[in-house]
DNA sequence: GTCTATAAGCTGATAGAC
DNA sequence: GTCTATCAGCTTATAGAC
């Protein structure tokens, strides 16, 4: 699969960095069939930053009614789960920020914005009726965005201070729980159950 | 300054995608004269490597008699800090582990993870000490490292969803005191006065 | 659609005058 | 030490046979 080849090659090095002879030795393929299936390095880089966007942000929505704790639990584990079952993804949108997100200027400001902006709409919601501590919502969201991201951008790191060769099959519902733990009493909220 | 352009390039672009012809023009000279300094484009990449990794954790130490509010206070405050003032810093470390942190592993096994086992020790005695919640520590300088690093590596995100071209010399202090309030809180410790 | 061969231009690195 | 000119090899992309 070319775009699974290119989303591996992208994520670790970059627009730039990336070579499309490796992509297409990892997809199993001559060079030239790639540029038959995407004419330029640019387009191909774009197909799978598109590819990648439509699933960043799956999980279902927050609302105004939702029980404060249960809907942050829900985000935390639904961000955990991506940065662990799909971690290229999570490093290309890393490495593509890095880069000054040239080519996601657009998506930020027309779908990653608004999709924010009703988010702490309601997460402020649930403030004012008292139901949990006042905290910058925005804030929220990109200290939920940063701790779940970390695991995927900065798995070298992680393992080698962990002193393990990958993660272990537990590691994500152990960091689900911390997560969501250490967060909500943070906000002043009683965690749910660990699942 | 050679190592101050290369430092803003590699972070953006990675050892392969960066170039040369790049670094020199920010630097002001010919590419010649980067080449007479460093001898090759990985010598100039481990110089600027080195030059971050002294500084990357010169805070104090943490230490079992300190107060773990105030000793975890300074801890995120010095690492906002570092991501506020030198964030070209931070997004080459990022950058390096996005690759895999192929120039870094020697650094993480003989360095920073003895670093981390110290911190875990001694967060690990304030909790049988009943002076915090029992939260995994590790997982706890995890989320410390990650949700401070956020401000520097991801800062064209925060900047497009915030709607704003920079940071305002305020938001070093707003996000010191957000994290600071909430993972003092979440550790069950009361936070100190914002400072 | 797939592949080999190759063109056209870029990139790291050096030679050599000053 | 600094600079211009240039080389050798790499990289993107295409031409053209099958």
């Amino acid at each position: 699969m070319i775009l699974q080849a290119a989303k591996v090659q992208f994520a670790a090095h970059g627009l730039n960095g990336a070579r499309m002879q490796t992509i297409a030795d990892e997809a199993g393929l001559p060079k030239a069939n790639v540029h038959y299936y995407f004419k330029t390095k640019v387009s191909l880089y774009l197909a799978v930053l598109d590819d990648i966007i439509d699933r960043w942000n799956e999980f279902q929505d927050i609302q105004i009614d939702d029980d404060p704790a249960e809907a942050l639990d829900r985000f935390i584990r639904s961000k955990v789960r991506f940065s662990f079952e799909d971690p290229v993804s999570s490093r290309l949108f890393a490495s593509e920020v890095l880069q000054g997100a040239p080519h996601l200027g657009g998506y930020m400001r027309e779908q990653l914005r608004p999709w924010v902006q009703h988010r702490t709409d309601v997460i402020q919601g649930w403030i004012d009726a008292g139901k949990m501590r006042a905290v910058d919502p925005m804030q929220l969201i990109f200290l939920i965005w940063s701790s779940t991201q970390h695991y995927a951008a900065f798995e070298p790191q992680v393992l080698s201070i962990m002193n393990k060769p990958r993660y272990e099959p537990k590691m994500q519902a152990e960091v689900s729980n911390f997560l969501s733990n250490l967060i909500l009493t943070g906000c002043g909220l009683t965690p749910p159950e660990p699942s």
